[in-house]
Order: C-alpha cells, then sequence, then structure tokens
DNA sequence: AGATATTGCTTTGACATCTAACATTTCGAA
DNA sequence: TTCGAAATGTTAGATGTCAAAGCAATATCT
C-alpha cells in the first residue's frame, strides 16, 4: 500500500467495512458450497462431504474414521454418522481392526467404486474452469490468501509462515504439504498399504 | 498464462494440486467457522448466523423475512427457523404487515438488545486481530481474493470484474456494492426507517 | 497383576441449511 | 370483476455438524 493519502479519519470505518467484507464473502463462499453440495446429491447422489470420505476412502483403500476425520476436516461424530448412511447404501462396509479391535476401517464396495467412477468432483466444476482459466500468479494469490485465512481462523494451529510469502508464488510446488501436516498419527503416510489388519465386523 | 517455466510435465498435476489447496482450505474455513459459531453459542447464548440475523434487524430497526435472507445470504426457510429460536426465547417479535399481510417483520425486543450488546462479534476476534495488523495491501489482496472466490462460485452471479483488479487496492473504498447489490427488493435502502407498517401479530 | 488413563468410535441432543410443497395475499390481465 | 400468476412465509424432510457423554479396548503406572 503506498498510501499517499493516510485516511485519518475513515481508518477504523474502513477497517470495519474489510473484516465485514470477510465475513460476507465467507457466508457466500458457505452457501455456494452448501448449494453445490445439493446440486451433487442430486445428479450423482452423493452429498459434497460424502464425495469427499469416498475419495478418501479410495485414495488408500482403506481407513480407520479417525484418519478419514482428519482428512476431511470433519469431526470423528460427523464421520461416523456420514458412513452410517454410507453403509446403509451399502457403498462402503465396515471392518473392525483385529489387532487394534477399538478401530473400525472403512473399505468401498463394488457399488461404492462404481458410483465414486461416474461422480464429479466436490468442487463446482464450473470454479475449477474459471479457476484454470486465472494466471498462475492469480491462483497462487487465492491460494496463498485462502490459507492465510484458515490458519488465522485456526487459532492454536499456526506453525509458520506469518506473512504471505509472495516470492513462493513463482516456486510453484504442488504445495501437499498442509494436507500431510493434518495425518497426526501419521501411519508413515504409506501411498496406498493394500489391505492393512482388519476383518468383517 | 506468462510462467517463465513452462513445466512441460508437472502441468496438471500442478493445477490439481493448486484447486485441491482450495478446497482443503474452504473445508477448514467453514469448520473454523462452524467451531466459532458453537463457542459463541456457549459464551454468548447466540450462535453466529442468530447474531447475524439480530445485527441485521438492530440495524434497521425491523426487517421481513426476505430482506433478513438476502442480507446474511441464507435461505428464507432458514431464516424462519432461526427467527422461530429467537423468538421462543423472546429476543425478537414478529409482526405482521398491515398493508402487505404476506410480509412478517422482525423486531428486537429488550432483552434481545440488551443481549446483542453484549454479544462478541460474528468473527473470531482473534482473526480480527490478526488481520488489522496485516498491511493494507495485504487486507485488500485477501478480501479481493475472498469476492473472487466466492464470485466464481457463484456461478450466473457474476456481474463483472473478470481479473482481480489490483489497482482497486489502491482506491481502498469501503466497498458496500456488494451487499447493496444483493438487496433486491431494495426498499430504496433507507438507512434505518424507524418503524415502517406492521401491527402486532 | 490391578487400577487408572488414554484412545477410538458411537450416541445423543441441538442447530443450521436447503429444497420442495403449501397456504395466504396481492397483482395483473382478460 | 374474476381468475390465474407471482410474491412472501411456513412446514416437512433430509443432511450435515459439533460437543459431550458413553462404551469398549489398549496402554501405562505402581
Amino acid at each position: 500500500m503506498k498510501s499517499h493519502h493516510p485516511q485519518p479519519l475513515s481508518r477504523v470505518s474502513v477497517n470495519m467495512a474489510r473484516h465485514h467484507e470477510v465475513l460476507i464473502s465467507l457466508r457466500r463462499i458457505i452457501r455456494a458450497t452448501d448449494m453445490y453440495s445439493r446440486h451433487l446429491s442430486k445428479v450423482a447422489g452423493l452429498t459434497a462431504p460424502q464425495l469427499l470420505v469416498m475419495q478418501s476412502i479410495a485414495q488408500r483403500g482403506e481407513m480407520a474414521m479417525g484418519q478419514i476425520a482428519d482428512e476431511v476436516s470433519l469431526s470423528q461424530a460427523t464421520i461416523t454418522t456420514i458412513l452410517d448412511r454410507l453403509e446403509k447404501r451399502e457403498l462402503i462396509v465396515r471392518l473392525r481392526g483385529s489387532t487394534d479391535k477399538r478401530r473400525v476401517y472403512a473399505r468401498l464396495t463394488a457399488d461404492g467404486m462404481a458410483l465414486l467412477e461416474k461422480a464429479p468432483t466436490p468442487l463446482q466444476e464450473e470454479f475449477i474452469d474459471r479457476f484454470a482459466e486465472l494466471d498462475d500468479w492469480e491462483q497462487s494469490l487465492i491460494v496463498s490468501s485462502l490459507q492465510r485465512v484458515a490458519a488465522m481462523m485456526n487459532a492454536g494451529d499456526i506453525d509458520a509462515s506469518p506473512v504471505l510469502d509472495l516470492g513462493a508464488m513463482d516456486r510453484a510446488q504442488p504445495t501437499v504439504e498442509l494436507s500431510e501436516r493434518r495425518a497426526r498419527q501419521s501411519e508413515a503416510a504409506a501411498p496406498a498399504p493394500p489391505y492393512p489388519e482388519a476383518t468383517r465386523k
């Protein structure tokens, strides 16, 4: 901000407007997300969180409740209810851990995989298209901003990056760390452990 | 796409990672928002949407369901259920329009105003503080990005600004148009029409 | 070993949300 | 004027969401 104009009086009101803008935008984004989820439900038979969860499971072949929760940023309780519905529709099965019987693993059924194949992305196609059309720097800017907001809202969860790192935008790395960093119990992050320990419930 | 580095092969994967990052960040933001709402509920007795709605009403003195819905970006049905709860707790009252009997206006009660006085902001204090500490240009960048994302997700709702307008960041205007633009029935946007037509239900 | 703490998941209870179907009212046109 | 279309709200039904309380199993400490 070159700010040749100190804006002596409007300072406060401008700031108010600023974070109010943030609030408004967030509300809209949340709403759009919700509405797209319902749209997905109509055309694909899966809501966004259901799709997210299934993709997560598909990626690893088999996952425990807690792992899924971490990966999709939802509480375990929520994962339970989502899986309840998916299980009822026989899109996934639950398997009780054999060595550690507290754990419950979820696995896709054939039906589940089939449905997942045909399902759209969990993010509006429209958004993806438009996003893809942006210049690299714009995309980076947006991603950085969102991460920044997420970090600022997540209180204690910040572990660095106190400033928007503009220089990073040219390094154009896939930036997977954020997701990885989330995997608390880690499990050594094996690409896709075929079939861990687990037996039919 | 200027991209000094063509990144011949990683192009696709980078893009995937990019919008996937968006998805992850959004999930986190949504979650943080939700969790803060619950926190609010504990400490202030009002959830975020309840607070939003009440502030909205307080600002104008009296508002119809539809107006509120537009202002806080929620469906009318949602407003109805939120107001049901607020009314049950006697924080607001509903008034039927006298000239147009289809309309229903909401007004704060003394209790409602009192509670609203003591309530925190609908956005995490922490977020606001940290946000306020950022440089002007950073704030603008974030606000612009969020608005951009919201616009890209809202499909048909775009009415211009096909490119992130960096130049705008220097003009530092309060930027209220977005909220205004939403007010479809407009009502001529009177600052605070004392007490429109409405009688006790 | 035995008691206690911790971990992993499910249940319960309360909100928030949306769409679709209704009920009322108002408005416009024939 | 009368009738159908449009506008405004509410109801019904389905998900999603989380915190807190429960349960069961494992880990840890003495």
